[in-house]
Formats: C-alpha cells, sequence, structure tokens
RNA sequence: GGUCUCGUAGCUCAGCUGGAUAGAGCAACUGCCUUCUAAGCAGUAGGUCUCAGGUUCGAAUCCUGUCGGGAUCACCA
C-alpha cells in the first residue's frame, strides 16, 4: 500500500535533483484535492520554496513537470500559488482498488508481540448501570477493539467495587424492609431489585433526617452553630454526612454492618454474597445486550487491602515520607502536585494505596507493559499523582500507563442525579432505543417477510448502532449533553446511516453482482464520488493507527460515517450493475465490495454491528 | 484562589501533525421513489471559530493573556 508514498518519493527525489535538498519522503504531505481545484491530490511546496531560493509558482512548476516525467502515476498537473495539484492516471486508481482487494487483513496491522491492559466499566455493585456507565462501557470496549486491530494482544478487565458502605445500605435496606422477597419473587431485574433497596435506605435516611432537624437535638445543633433560621435548610443539607456518621440509627446500623463485613462476620457475608450475585446477574444481562465482555474481573474486596507493604518499599528507597504519628506521605510539590498521603495513622491503606497494589497486582497477573484506566476526568488528578507515584517507584510498566479520560454526560435537563430519579438507567436507554428502531423498521416494511426472531435481531442491531454510534462520535475528553430525542434518531449522521450504506451494497450483491476485478483495466474516466471513495478506502488503515495512538473512537467513527455519506452519494450518482462496460461495472462493484468491507470492520471497532437488510 | 479541561451555525458535533472560499447532522424551506432498499440524494438559508495580542508566506489549529462553562484540590472511594 505505498500508492501515495511512491509519488512522496518522486517528489523529494525532485526536491534532491532540482534544489539539492534532503527530504524525508515521509514528510512530504499529499492530501486529497480540494472540490473547488482541479486534480486528484495536493502537496503543499511552500516549505520547499526557501530553501529551494525561489518562488513557490515556479518550484511548484517544476516539481510538477518532475512528477509528469518520472511518476508513473501523474499525468497532469497545475499549480495555483503555492499549491501543486496532481491528477494521477487510472492505473493509479486500479492498484489502489486491486491492492486493497488482495489483503484480507486490510487495515489491521499484525501481532506486534505487545500486551495491553484496559480497564473499563467498574460498577458499584449497590445499583444498576446507567448512562455514565454506558459511555465508560462503549468507549473501553472500542478502544480495545482498535488496539487489537492495531496489533496488541488486549486484556479487557473490570475494576467491580463490590464492598464499602454503598452496599451496606442496600443490604441493610433489605434486611429491614425486603420481607424476604427476592428479585425473581418480585419480578424485578435483580440489580434493579438491589438498587431499589439503596434508594429505600436513602429514602428512610431522609425520613429520619428531616424528623432530626425538628427534634431537640436538631434545634440545639442549630443554635450552637450560630445558625438563623432562614439558612437552615442548606446548612442541613450540607451537615447530612455529619449527621449520617454522628447522630443517624439507620448510619449507625450501616456502618456496624460494614465493621461486621470486615471482620468476616459468616451471616453479613452470606447476606452480602447474595445480594451481589444478584447484581452480577443482572450486570451480565446488561453486558451481553451492549455486546461486551471481560477477561477478568478484579473485586475490590479481595483488593483494598492491597499496596500496604509496598509502602514500606518506598519509604526504603526513599520515595516516601513517614510523620510522627506514622502517617506515610509522598511529596510531589515537585512537580507541581501536592503532599498526597498513602497510609493513615493508624496504618490502613486508602484510595491511592489500593489503586498502587493493583497496578502491580495486574502486572504480575499478566506482565502487562501498557495499562489503560477508563475513568471519568473527575479523576484526572488521581491518576495523575498514581502515575507520578509508580514512576518514582520505578515499575517497570509506569511508562506505558494512560488514562483514558472522558466528560461527564449531561442530560437536557440538568445534571444526572440517582437520589433525583434523573438517571438514566442503562437497561431502559437500550430498551428505547430498539423501540424505536422498530417502530421505523415496521414503518417502511422491508423485513415483513423474515421471521419474528430474524427481525429481532435486525432490529436489535439497529437500535444499538444508533445508541453506540450518538455516544463514540464524540470525542471522548469533551463533555457530552445527552438528548434522548436525539440520540433516538436514526437518520441523518447516526448508525443506521452507515448500516444503510452497508445493507444497500448487500442488496446489490444479492441481486446478481458476481465479479472478477483480476487482469482488467478501465479505459473509461472514473466519476469523482469513485475517485473519493477510493481515496477514503485507501487511507482506511491510517485512521486506525490514529484511533489507536490517540486512543480515540471517535476518529474512527466519523471516517465511518463520512464513508457511508460518500457511498450514498455514489449510489445516486452512478449505475452500479447497469454500468456501460463489463470492466467499469466489476470496477465498481469492487468499490462496494471494499466499502462494505471497511464499514464493516471500522464499525466492528465501534462495537457496532452491520445487518444485511434494514 | 491554585491546577486541569472545554469554548466552532439556533441545537448536537467534525475539522489529522498550521495550508486554498471553516464542514456535517438536527430543526426550517424546495425538489427527487415506473431504474441497484427514500433510515437515501440534490438544493436554499444559517459563522467576526468567546475576545485581544503574538509567531508565520499562511492560524479555528501553535504561544501568551482575557472572558465564560465544567472538574479537582479528604487520614471518602
Amino acid at each position: 500500500m505505498n500508492l501515495l508514498h511512491s509519488i512522496a518519493q518522486s517528489f523529494a527525489e525532485g526536491v534532491f535533483k532540482l534544489y539539492n535538498q534532503e527530504v524525508d519522503a515521509h514528510e512530504v504531505l499529499i492530501n486529497p484535492t480540494k472540490k473547488e481545484f482541479v486534480g486528484d491530490f495536493t502537496i503543499v511546496v511552500f516549505p520547499y520554496s526557501k530553501p529551494a531560493g525561489k518562488a513557490p509558482a515556479v518550484i511548484g512548476e517544476e516539481l510538477g513537470q518532475h512528477l509528469v516525467k518520472n511518476s508513473n502515476y501523474v499525468d497532469r498537473y497545475n499549480v495555483v500559488n503555492g499549491f501543486l495539484n496532481l491528477s494521477v492516471n487510472n492505473v493509479f486508481w486500479w492498484e489502489c482498488l486491486n491492492t486493497m482487494h488482495q489483503s484480507p487483513s486490510y487495515g489491521l496491522s499484525e501481532k506486534n508481540g505487545h500486551k495491553v491492559l484496559v480497564e473499563f466499566s467498574s460498577p458499584n455493585t449497590n445499583k444498576p448501570l446507567h448512562l455514565g456507565h454506558i459511555r465508560n462501557i462503549l468507549l473501553g470496549w472500542s478502544v480495545t477493539s482498535i488496539l487489537e486491530a492495531c496489533g496488541y494482544e488486549v486484556i479487557k478487565t473490570q475494576v467491580i467495587n463490590d464492598r464499602g458502605i454503598a452496599i451496606c445500605k442496600s443490604m441493610l435496606s433489605w434486611v429491614k424492609f425486603g420481607g424476604g422477597v427476592t428479585p425473581a419473587e418480585a419480578g424485578i431485574k435483580s440489580d434493579h431489585f438491589v438498587g431499589n433497596y439503596y434508594v429505600i435506605f436513602e429514602n428512610k435516611f431522609q425520613e429520619e433526617y428531616k424528623t432530626w432537624q425538628e427534634s431537640e437535638s436538631g434545634q440545639q445543633l442549630l443554635k450552637e452553630k450560630g445558625i438563623e433560621e432562614e439558612n437552615a435548610a442548606s446548612f442541613f443539607k450540607e451537615y447530612k454526612n455529619q449527621y449520617f456518621n454522628l447522630y443517624s440509627t439507620l448510619g449507625k446500623e450501616a456502618r456496624e454492618m460494614l465493621q461486621q463485613w470486615e471482620a468476616g462476620d459468616p451471616a453479613v457475608i452470606e447476606l452480602w454474597t447474595k445480594m451481589n450475585d444478584w447484581v452480577y446477574q443482572g450486570f451480565e444481562s446488561t453486558y451481553k445486550n451492549l455486546g461486551v465482555s471481560f477477561d477478568k474481573n478484579y473485586y475490590e474486596s479481595e483488593t483494598y487491602l492491597l499496596g500496604k507493604e509496598t509502602v514500606a518499599i518506598g519509604l526504603e528507597k526513599g520515595v516516601f515520607q513517614k510523620e510522627d504519628d506514622n502517617s506515610v506521605w509522598i511529596d510531589l510539590t515537585d512537580v507541581g502536585m501536592d503532599r498526597k498521603i498513602v497510609l493513615r495513622s493508624d496504618g490502613t491503606s486508602v484510595y491511592i494505596t489500593q489503586d498502587i497494589g493493583t497496578a502491580m497486582l495486574r502486572y504480575k497477573d499478566f506482565g502487562t507493559e501498557k495499562m489503560i484506566y477508563t475513568v471519568a476526568d473527575e479523576q484526572d488528578y488521581h491518576f495523575k499523582v498514581l502515575f507520578e507515584i509508580l514512576k518514582r517507584l520505578k515499575e517497570p510498566y509506569a511508562d506505558g500507563l494512560y488514562h483514558l479520560n472522558y466528560g461527564m454526560v449531561d442530560l437536557t435537563t440538568g445534571k444526572m442525579k440517582s437520589r433525583e430519579g434523573t438517571v438514566v438507567d442503562a437497561d431502559d436507554l437500550m430498551a428505547e432505543v430498539i423501540e424505536e428502531a422498530a417502530a421505523g423498521s415496521s414503518e417502511r416494511g422491508e423485513l415483513a417477510n423474515l421471521s419474528k426472531a430474524e427481525q429481532d435481531a435486525i432490529i436489535t442491531k439497529i437500535g444499538m448502532a444508533a445508541l453506540k454510534f450518538f455516544i463514540l462520535k464524540v470525542q471522548p475528553r469533551k463533555r457530552m449533553t445527552f438528548d434522548p430525542k436525539e440520540s433516538l434518531d436514526m437518520q441523518g449522521q447516526t448508525g443506521p446511516y452507515i448500516q444503510n450504506a452497508y445493507v444497500r451494497i448487500q442488496s446489490i450483491f444479492r441481486k446478481g453482482g458476481s465479479f472478477s476485478l483480476l487482469n482488467q483495466s478501465i479505459q473509461e474516466t472514473l466519476e469523482p464520488s469513485e475517485k473519493s471513495l477510493l481515496t477514503l478506502l485507501y487511507s482506511f488503515p491510517d485512521v486506525v493507527q490514529e484511533a489507536g495512538k490517540t486512543y480515540d473512537p471517535s476518529h474512527l467513527a466519523n471516517f465511518c460515517y463520512v464513508l457511508a455519506k460518500e457511498f450514498h452519494r455514489f449510489y445516486h450518482e452512478v449505475r452500479i450493475l447497469g454500468a456501460a462496460t463489463e470492466e467499469e461495472k466489476a470496477f465498481r462493484l469492487g468499490i462496494c465490495q471494499m466499502t462494505a468491507i471497511v464499514i464493516e470492520k471500522g464499525m466492528k471497532m465501534l462495537g457496532i454491528e452491520m445487518p444485511d437488510r434494514m
């Protein structure tokens, strides 16, 4: 695949021959020519003007002549200002299509022998997955697929936050208010069931808090703090956590349960195991519907004590310092960060200590020199600190750490807040988008003579494509606003639009489009849309590499959209099965097939599947 | 307040390591189904790329600052 590179090579030789300047052919930028100008590809010659000591227009002219004479592909040229526009011959386009066809693994790199671990999803077990998780999961999954395409061996992992006060709240709530009912008996999806008891806990707690606020001790506190009556409401809002820890009965019970859990109380552990299993069952089905899976789960209950031994090593190395009260710290002020605690004065570990230990455990488990953490951008600082610590501890993988951060998802109605019930539930959202696809499909009637099962399979693909593409087309780093209406869109810049291009191609081949590309050449002048399609298809491997290098699936998503758009244009512009000559028909079918292959591969890397009809 | 991050059409977003007259979709309006699936195509309209400087032959893109949104600065996770 070095058609363009061969032109770049000739160009570099020309610069050397004519102006005695060494130019690396890889540095020569060749872009598709803009529609308003004549030509197929453009080289900007400004950069070579100064060293050559001649005006851009002059060297453009000279280099254009050189290329026509020395390149097998360049037919004609024209110069506009410092832009050298080249027109290439049919041999170029023919070889372009043919070489792509020759490569069964087009766009995919060979195995590079490197391993990378990708962490994503990372749910809490006290509530079901929501829209925020969906962005996380789709990003993580997509990056996984992209890195695999780039030749890495990828290990997909999630950290499950299965311990702590939150799950204890659900547990306590179920014990107190559940009456022994199981999810199956209640007929509720099991993770939602557990989540409901978390909500019940919060509601009961709020009631209790409210009562306390009006009680003597509540009023007493206001007096002590000198809070005016009109500020009481906002004061109590702020004070909630302290109330929970100091006065609340429910809070006390939940904390006791956590202590019992940590002490290994068999009854609590049994309850904990039972309720977490319910949650995992629920997650399992959500993951399945999202089309994702994991190679390895790390449970916080098993890792939350990790990292303590490391602190001793760090102390020896002088990376950490011990205070008089026995707490252990790291000083990062020399690189513009703060001092950070890594071990409490009572000798227990904190969040970041766990993460240090977990990173080491993962390296021991898999020997991965790269680790990617898919976590929202509110934790940017945490990961900056974590990576710096691991670097100072001279961990072998320290240079291969990457925080794949992404912006929060806002709703058009404001922020998602679980307590205010404004959370968009993952299962609900998927069901809704599939329902929308079903409505669109029955209106069109294309699937009418398929079986119910076949229809459902296709409709699911369409709905999920809409949802996934909607999320993944946006750069991860950007905060995104989620408009439910817009996410249900199936027209325009959407997943189904891209699927439609693929489906059209499949339909053509069903109508009898067999062809053979070998040993043919076409004489006809190519249509602009044919050239654009070939140019796009040709750039696919670069797009994959770019997406891999930047851990950014949105490059790929936008590429697929542009490719589909160009195909739809092509489809309207030319007749494919009804082409004038057999050669032309074969060439166009070749383009169609290649387009289908690239769309399918590219969308696969976004976790989106193609239906054969829709 | 310190640090990080985002700011492009009414809305949601592209715009690659600086390159020609800044692009899509949605929403509005106009056309196109006797021809390969109209979830499609073509067209009209919509912009001082927050603002101000700087570097450059050339800046939405790089640098400095400004204004605006967001995040973060726990012996919580």
